[in-house]
DNA sequence: CAGCTTGTTAGGTT
DNA sequence: TAACCTAACAAGCT
C-alpha cells in the first residue's frame, strides 16, 4: 500500500496530530518493529520533547523533534492514524505515541516488515537515507532522463528501484507506464528521449493527482482501477490487460497501448 | 495445504 | 560493477 501518495498523507496525519505538541508517553505494543533502538531508549529519547517537523523522502518519513529523529518506514501494510487516548487500540497498532492533552499517534503494521528507527543525529538521519535516490516529486527532468540513461534494466525494475528515484511502488510504476505508453518490459537504456519526456510528465501528472487522495486512487480512468478485477481490461482501448512478472513483481500492462 | 500480496534487502549467479 | 533472481522477513487472505 504505501507509496509516495500514502506517505505523504502519513505525514499530514504526524503534522495535525502531534507536530508543536508535547510527546507525553511512548508506548511500544511490540517491539518487533523497532530498529537498532530499544523500546526503553525510545521512551527516554523522546518523552517531554517535541514533535517539531514532519519531512518525507520517497517512503520514508522522517518526525523531527529538536533532538533525535524518528525514522518510519511503512513496508506493505503500514499505517499512520491520530486517535484519542481512551479509544481502544487496534490489532496491529505497535507504537502509541500520546502527544498533547488527549491525543495518540499511532504507528499500525499488521505485517511488520520494516518498522521505526531512531536517528540520533543528522549523520544517522543520512546513514539511514543514503541509499534513497532522489524524490519522485522533487527530481527535475534533467536527473531523472540521464539517471534512466544510466541503467539498462527494464524500466519497470528501474522505476520501484529507490536508489534511482525515490517512492515508487509497483502500482504507480504501472499507472506510470501505462499512461506514458511505454512497456514495462522496454529496457531503460533502449527508451527514445521521447519515452523518457513522457514518463516524466506523467510520473508528475500521477504523483500531482494520487497526493490529495493519500494513495493511488483505483478510479475507473486509471490502470489501476481495473488490476484486481477477475478479467481487467484497459480502460483506455478496451483490450484485455496483461499480466506479467517483473522484477519479481506482478506488473499488469496493455499491449495495444504500450 | 499452496499460492498470493502495494516493500526492502542479503546473497548468489550471470 | 551491474543486473538479475530468489529467499527471507510477517501476517494475513483465497
Amino acid at each position: 500500500m504505501p507509496e509516495l501518495p500514502d506517505v505523504e498523507g502519513f505525514r499530514e496525519v504526524l503534522v495535525s496530530c502531534a507536530q508543536g505538541r508535547v510527546i507525553r508517553h511512548v508506548e511500544v505494543r511490540d517491539a518487533g518493529v523497532l530498529h537498532g533502538v530499544s523500546a526503553r531508549r525510545l521512551r527516554e529519547a523522546l518523552e517531554g520533547r517535541r514533535f517539531t517537523g514532519a519531512e518525507r523522502h520517497g517512503k520514508w518519513l522522517l518526525a523531527r523533534t529538536g533532538g533525535p529523529t524518528v525514522a518510519l518506514h511503512f513496508g506493505m501494510t503500514g499505517l499512520l492514524v491520530c486517535a484519542g487516548p481512551d479509544e481502544e487500540a487496534a490489532p496491529h497498532d505497535r507504537v502509541l505515541f500520546t502527544v498533547g492533552t488527549g491525543r495518540q499517534l499511532r504507528y499500525r503494521d499488521q505485517r511488520k516488515l520494516q518498522g521505526l528507527w531512531l536517528a540520533e543525529d543528522e549523520t544517522a538521519v543520512e546513514r539511514l537515507l543514503a541509499r534513497q535516490g532522489p524524490d519522485a516529486l522533487a527530481v527535475d527532468r534533467e536527473r531523472f532522463e540521464a539517471a534512466l540513461c544510466a541503467r539498462r534494466g527494464t524500466i519497470k525494475t528501474v522505476l520501484t528501484d529507490q536508489s534511482v528515484v525515490a517512492g515508487l511502488g509497483n502500482l504507480l510504476a504501472d499507472e506510470i507506464l501505462w499512461r506514458a505508453r511505454v512497456r514495462p518490459a522496454a529496457h531503460a537504456n533502449e527508451l527514445t528521449e521521447d519515452d523518457r519526456r513522457r514518463l516524466y510528465t506523467q510520473m508528475r501528472r500521477t504523483l500531482r493527482s494520487a497526493v490529495p487522495t493519500g494513495r493511488v486512487p483505483p478510479r475507473d480512468s486509471w490502470l489501476t482501477g481495473h488490476r484486481d478485477t477477475p478479467s481487467p481490461h484497459c480502460p483506455r482501448c478496451g483490450e484485455p490487460l496483461r499480466r506479467s512478472r517483473l522484477g519479481g513483481r506482478t506488473t499488469v500492462w496493455c499491449a495495444q497501448c504500450q
